[in-house]
DNA sequence: TTTGTTGTTTAGAGGTTTTCTAAATTGTTG
DNA sequence: CAACAATTTAGAAAACCTCTAAACAACAAA
């Protein structure tokens, strides 16, 4: 097993980035990756570590998230041209977003399937596929 | 045939979506879609103009643009957070999207299809399937 | 044509998200 | 511990977009 105590956990996911495990990196490790999988801004991390009395200031919180996806920690998802949303699941799978309430949930990627794809232009290489589907509320 | 000057085109394009007929949205709309279909960010059409020699605010490239998506003129695509970009085509399609030259490539809707698809939450309504395919360059 | 009304444009201010800068702090290594 | 490099930080600044209120242009009616 990898651990069960959050602690070492965190120590050892930065550690495996390459990262030095500072006290800001060890609190945003645990928001993000304690309790199963997440969508965060943030501005929405910045709040929550305040919350929780982790003192931490938001040009650090974006460093955090930029080394992080850099580190394939999490995924950056664009759905919004107005606010850029981080991924705690950096498997295989896509999104929906509600463009009401502007919240992001998983599709796992076995759930759905890309058929047919045309060849990219000038053999440039596929980095990524990625599939939004936006929904808005019922229509009753 | 709905005409091939490209004034009266534009014209009837305007009439069509209920919006007047303003110097500076019958240029817009030539520089729009005169030519095939086009993906544009607002600062570049501004740019576009002013090269143009058509006097137009970047204020009201802004306006323009969210008038011609509401009126279904053009469709919002949203691949970058940093940027809004707005598309001539809004026929059912999907695009692969640069990362180096942060270009955007149509993919006609049935040149590929999403299959499986898992139901959206809640009963929730779907809006649009939107499928981004990032590309990056040949790795030769 | 003139006039009144309403829709449109505009410059500039202002908002929001994100990045940058340079100084202070912290982690790491010998 | 000392020295060095990485990290954090506040605040300034950048980028993109929206708002405001005043000037202007299109249209309809007379």
């Amino acid at each position: 097993m990898t651990s069960d105590r959050p602690f070492s956990a965190a120590l050892a996911r930065l550690r495996a980035a390459g990262l030095r495990p500072t006290r800001q990196r060890l609190a945003l490790t645990r928001l993000l990756f304690s309790n199963g999988d997440r969508h965060v801004t943030a501005e929405g991390l910045h709040r929550e570590a305040k919350a929780d009395r982790v003192q931490v200031s938001l040009a650090t919180v974006y460093n955090t998230l930029h080394q992080f996806t850099e580190a394939e920690l999490l995924r950056e998802v664009v759905v919004d041209s107005t606010r850029s949303y981080f991924d705690t699941n950096t498997s295989h799978h896509h999104h929906f977003f509600c463009e009401d309430s502007q919240r992001l949930i998983d599709i796992p990627g076995d759930a759905m399937r890309v058929e047919n794809l045309s060849p990219p232009p000038d053999g440039a290489t596929v980095r990524r596929i990625e599939v939004v589907v936006r929904v808005g509320p019922p229509k009753d």
